[in-house]
DNA sequence: TAGATTGTTAATCGATTAACAATC
DNA sequence: TAGATTGTTAATCGATTAACAATC
């Protein structure tokens, strides 16, 4: 059905492009050309249509593209026309936000247990789900399929987590520690690292206010 | 100081290699080679010793790296040795998180304000500083010094709160907003979409289970 | 000196972009 | 048909990788 392995860079900007046409279809936009929905997922629109021939050939030329077909036929490829039945280990602050976010739910992905080792937050509920311990993993991943493994414990944890969910058979990880995970090479995982978006940003930000020599006493030098 | 302009892929690995020296050092480790540092950033020494070269030579042929002084450098070229005062908006599950994320302030981060536009939750404490009214943004802004903004408000209000902080001189935002923003040239933003990690993770996992035909009654026809 | 390991070169690979032929 | 817009081509750009000369 897909014509031929679609590139990584891609793959990224699906998502951006699905939320893009939901965004389009709330406001009752029916049809779009690639110039239109490339600016409401904020890329140039030959980045778009490049992206989207790899999918196929689902836009209609001097027209432009049905926003639901596009957004459907976006949603198979990925996958999310299927059900993602999701974990979330470790419910501190984080894996309190991520098992209450709507964005997670709403697509495909159910989250079907929450697990934390803490033995004194047991039975608690959290998002409507009670927080079970975390020795049940396998039993539930067993029992619902789960597919998907979210972790959100701290650092010091995540590997031995992570470890745990590869025994049990989770071959894809999405890691909010804040260290790097070894698995097998089936398994993928995806880091999610906070601190280091705010290091990327500040590299930048430097750069800004010194725009020409770090230091300024040097400039007159450099002009004369 | 920087020799030349550091490649966007290598500022991105730059935080990675902080993290893995802070752990090495932890270990009382005090010397390292290209390997032992790629192996505990998950990368290929070869592309650590690319990334390092364009910050500069801070290795020694024949031993390795120092690493108190290589995760100085890296650091300082950051930017990490300055302090950044940071401000969140949009204290809900998610912002409360992020407010009690330790790896903020653990770098030169520093949050100097929790600002949310909902009347009823401001004066709450929260991370030990108290919820504030949004209309103070800039203010606190100039007060502070404030040069990155936080965004963890609901994708509906995003694009209001990124314009309030480009106004108030705001010049690099990290949303975690499910929603594209717009801001002039000088303003970086870097989006974090936790919808999409998941979204990524799911498109390489339907194609592990079925990796030749994702219609199995097709297979015996292929083999025939 | 011999062994080890960096920093750099050059080849390869993948992603981006602009331009335009195809076609509605 | 004329105008619009896709899907594709080809050129460019940037990132990765392996190999090795430089050098501790």
């Amino acid at each position: 059905m897909s014509p031929t392995r679609i590139p990584e860079a891609t793959v990224a900007r699906l998502p951006v492009y699905l939320r893009a046409l939901n965004s389009l279809l709330e406001r009752e936009i029916r049809t779009c050309s690639s110039e239109e929905l490339a600016s409401a997922a904020g890329v140039n629109s030959a980045k778009l249509r490049k992206d989207l021939s790899h999918l196929g050939s689902y836009g209609t030329r001097g027209v432009g593209y049905d926003v639901e077909y596009l957004r459907y036929q976006i949603a198979r490829e990925i996958g999310l026309t299927q059900d993602w039945p999701v974990v979330i280990v470790g419910i501190g602050n984080l894996g309190h936000a991520l098992a209450n976010y709507s964005g997670f739910s709403s697509r495909g992905f159910r989250t079907v247990a929450l697990l934390d080792a803490d033995a004194a937050r047991q039975g608690e509920l959290v998002a409507g789900l009670k927080i079970r311990p975390f020795t049940e993993l396998s039993a539930i991943v067993r029992e619902h399929g789960v597919a998907i493994g979210v972790i959100a414990t701290p650092a010091a944890a995540a590997q031995s987590v992570c470890d745990h969910m590869v025994d049990a058979g989770i071959r894809s990880v999405l890691n909010f520690a804040p260290t790097v995970l070894t698995v097998p090479p089936e398994v993928d995982v995806r880091m999610v690292d906070l601190s280091s978006e705010l290091q990327i940003l500040a590299y930048h930000e430097q750069r800004k206010s010194a725009p020409a020599s770090p230091d300024p006493t040097l400039d007159p030098e450099v002009v004369a």
